[in-house]
DNA sequence: GACGACTCTCGTACAGTGTGCGAGAGAATT
DNA sequence: AATTCTCTCGCACACTGTACGAGAGTCGTC
């Protein structure tokens, strides 16, 4: 039995380098950054990166175990870029971060393939996660609901945006607009819907809808987060109902 | 200028071939999904495929055009996998096709990687989109509000399960259980929270927590599938509410 | 200054990847 | 019998992550 142990950049700890040599983890966190974000996940490699770096490809072996680690830096980069504005309101707080959490996925698409795999536990990361925590608390959530209620908010967030990202990323790399692809696909859409006219109506208008495309996307965005913070505002009053406190007013 | 298409598998029809054949393409997809499940989508290769099905790795390429169409037909199957219990009930019916893809993800951790740089437009994917547009048309959404409401319920299931697939399926691989995982994060998490006294409490909380994870991952579900459904049951009363036939009662 | 230890870079090498190409086997059609 | 179509597959190419070990440069101690 090999005793594997699970590992992490988080858990091994990491002393900051003297300074004045040619090649730092930060410098190569945001050399990854920038070459994800301009080629994408897939043209990432450790040689091209060595290269934008001006040094060989195994020298980044030094600095980081592997290129999952880079990774997980990287992705911890990402979460660094979430405005996070303070707010009295736990529902304008909440809100906030999903509207940034949804402004740095759409920035950073390749961030979906990374996260999930490993548990965010940069510090950014945790940023969020802590700030989410506070305003859920101070809404009125106790002991694991609070858990509950930021997955929820998360969860949404990251699953409406991580598709979205992926194929506007995937319909930028192969140099193509919105409305070329929507054409290309349209037989294959009346095809396969044939069968189905409830969808195939719906397809039918979101096809001839003159509504700016990215515009369409933000009010979905937000008809589903008006829903999930109406869905714990719901269960925020129906507990505050069954409270002592409120029973014995 | 190249004149770019966009292709997908389904953009282009298939002539199912004649049957008494070595290889199929149903063969092939049936033989991705087990070995995707078995070892994992960085596992997937073309010549294991192929050596599993006891043939050469380029014989492939006669029946599929590449990876990539050959991941999105097993995302659809995974799809049909996902039960479709009909019901009366708006609520019970999203509900299902909730817990349902949840479950399939689950079986199948590799799906996240592959939906979302394609729009799902398998047979079985658009059964799923169906019926959940079904239901929600029923329930009194119309127009738009159908899509934007199915987004939702498919956008929290997704991103919801989808991480939690990815952490359990990159343990499994690594032959690591839950509490291993834990105890290795332990000095992570310990020091990476010292500064969140807020987040430091939920950590110690779940960390000594005697609650079967699987069952503590469901009720996390629940938690937030419920307030996404209590969300949209809100925002259809308040608009019962605004109906011209309310005020005219 | 001299020596050893440490920090850092990188060339080479290995096993593996997706897939384009073209040769060929075998069946179906003419 | 000839031709065409369907299908399999070996080879080759460019490319991947990264283990290893040789070396360069810097530092601390005698």
């Amino acid at each position: 039995m090999p005793e594997q142990r699970f590992t992490s950049v988080w858990t091994r700890e990491h002393k900051p380098r003297r300074e004045q040599q040619g090649l730092s983890r930060d410098q190569i966190v945001r050399a990854t950054v920038e070459l994800l974000d301009a080629e994408g996940m897939e043209a990432l490699s450790m040689r091209k990166l060595g290269a934008r770096l001006g040094a060989g490809a195994t020298s980044l072996y030094w600095h980081v175990a592997n290129k999952n680690e880079l990774l997980e830096l990287a992705m911890d980069e990402v979460f660094g870029e979430v405005r996070l504005p303070a707010s009295e309101s736990w529902r304008e707080t909440t809100s906030n971060i999903a509207w940034g959490l949804r402004a740095a996925i759409m920035a950073h698409p390749w961030f979906t393939f990374v996260l999930g795999s490993l548990p965010a536990l940069g510090p950014n990361a945790l940023n969020c996660s802590a700030m989410l925590c506070a305003a859920l608390s101070r809404a009125g959530f106790t002991g694991t609901d609070i858990d509950y209620a930021g997955a929820a908010v998360l969860s949404y967030t990251i699953g409406a945006t991580a598709p979205e990202a992926a194929y506007t990323s995937a319909l930028k790399s192969r140099g193509l607009t919105m409305e070329q692809a929507n054409r290309d696909l349209a037989p294959a859409v009346e095809r396969a819907t044939r069968a189905h006219p409830e969808i195939h109506a719906r397809f039918q208008e979101s096809a001839g809808s003159t509504v700016d495309p990215i515009a369409h996307r933000q009010l979905s965005f937000d008809f589903g987060l008006i829903a999930v913070l109406d869905g714990l505002a719901a269960r925020l009053s129906r507990s505050a109902d069954m409270s002592p406190n409120h029973l014995t007013n």
